[in-house]
DNA sequence: ATATTTAACTTTGTTTTTCAAAGCACTTTT
DNA sequence: AAAAGTGCTTTGAAAAACAAAGTTAAATAT
């Protein structure tokens, strides 16, 4: 067993670490604020959306606010403990 | 400026991050050791040994150990602070 | 002396991933 | 009625990952 299996292929994009960590501290954030906080195009941000939600890391809410639309996201409890899997073996693999 | 651009493209394959995090901690690892530990095949390490190298992350020493050839791998000054950047990045955007 | 094994690759080919650009449906603003 | 914003999907090109097979030179075993 490499030392390296406990990484999470879903992780090693930097997008898709920048919005686990994004929602790790927020509980449901908006569609336009993580495509301007992590600097995005709209397509970028919709197919790394897809892989995380595939992956039952996020939920997705989409719901009107107004009359406008507004989709959010919010971190699945498997998520949660995926992504802190991961953050540990990082963690192992820098001070080991 | 988006919150992810401070962690480096060539960090995002989880076999360069093992390479890495190995040679934060020992001066000069054997290619054999490194293939070992971190269960890749011949072609892959070759691989990515080969981006580490061309950044200019890592030093390679060929040289002769008895009668057999022996390559191994030394972090370079740029690639400790490249990789001690992206560890800090990798902080910061977990704990906020 | 010959055969087998090992180290360290390179090459090839397939699959996956990334990312931007364009288009689209709907809505609000002007 | 026109322009602009939201949240996508589709397309397509480029890059990356990876395994498998082939290569070379040297080492060891027979």
């Amino acid at each position: 067993m490499g030392k390296i299996d406990h990484l999470n292929k879903a992780f090693e994009s930097r997008v898709r670490l920048g919005i686990m960590a994004m929602l790790m501290v927020n509980d449901w954030m908006d569609y336009k604020d993580i495509k301007e906080q992590l600097d995005l195009t709209d397509g970028n941000l919709a197919s790394h959306i897809a892989v995380l939600e595939k992956l039952d890391y996020i939920n997705v809410r989409k719901q009107f606010i107004g009359k406008k639309t507004n989709t959010s996201y919010q971190m699945t409890p498997l998520g949660r403990i995926e992504f802190q899997n991961h953050i540990n073996a990082l963690e192992k693999l820098i001070n080991p």
